[in-house]
DNA sequence: GTATTTTACAACCAAATGGTTGTACGACAG
DNA sequence: CTGTCGTACAACCATTTGGTTGTAAAATAC
């Protein structure tokens, strides 16, 4: 079972944007360790439980983690195969500037 | 010479941000293949030249692109080295969740 | 010289973002 | 049954974002 690679621009920007926030980081960084409660991440930050839950959706959205009810609780758990997808995307840019290299040492190399 | 890590929050912030919209992603690849100017890139957009220097703008002060002048052109270049800061960080995502794995060894294969 | 190219930058605007408070409701405890 | 806990969600607000147009200035072209 290959996971499906091949994202679209909105899901690409919902997964950087979504990385752009210090919070939504360490949220990230708490869930990819254990599952977590919103209301235990809530404990960890000095704002309100609803910016929290606002910030565990923008990381839903961007499947960066998935939530799945336990009782009332909500338990928020990173998804890795997502930070690994992004990965692949930042590694496509290196692979577009070595095709530069490749290139320039193709015409300095070429012995025409 | 080696690249200092250890950014801030809001360096990483400013990296992920910028890398959050199509035309600046389109951007950084056409910069890492090759020196482009800001008119160039302008030419490549259906939208403003003001807009595409708003987000050369956004991309110069995450440091992923650096501009130069030549002439009365800014030739504007991608910037590999910051790319690779990217991906360590998501490196430690990875770490971390390891680690958990590690730990959930440790527990179930310790023989006290 | 004058005209054109390329850039810089300000002012403006609509929409999105990141926070707040308040209300409601299901799950669990006493 | 009643109260508390955890969550969902709406409404609101200030700031940022991503775009626009317009004006000005430096570098090049004619």
């Amino acid at each position: 079972m290959v996971v499906r690679q091949e994202l679209s621009d909105d899901e690409v920007n919902r997964i950087f944007r979504a990385l752009a926030d210090a919070t939504r980081r360490d949220i990230v960084r708490r869930t990819l360790v254990e599952e977590v409660s919103v209301s235990q991440l809530a404990d960890a930050y000095a704002m309100s439980f609803a910016a929290v839950q606002k910030h565990v959706a923008v990381l839903e959205e961007a499947k960066l983690v998935t939530k799945q009810p336990r009782g009332r609780e909500r338990m928020v758990r990173g998804d890795l195969a997502r930070i690994r997808q992004a990965q692949r995307l930042l590694d496509q840019f290196e692979q577009l500037w070595r095709s530069r290299i490749d290139r320039l040492d193709l015409v300095l190399d070429d012995t025409h």
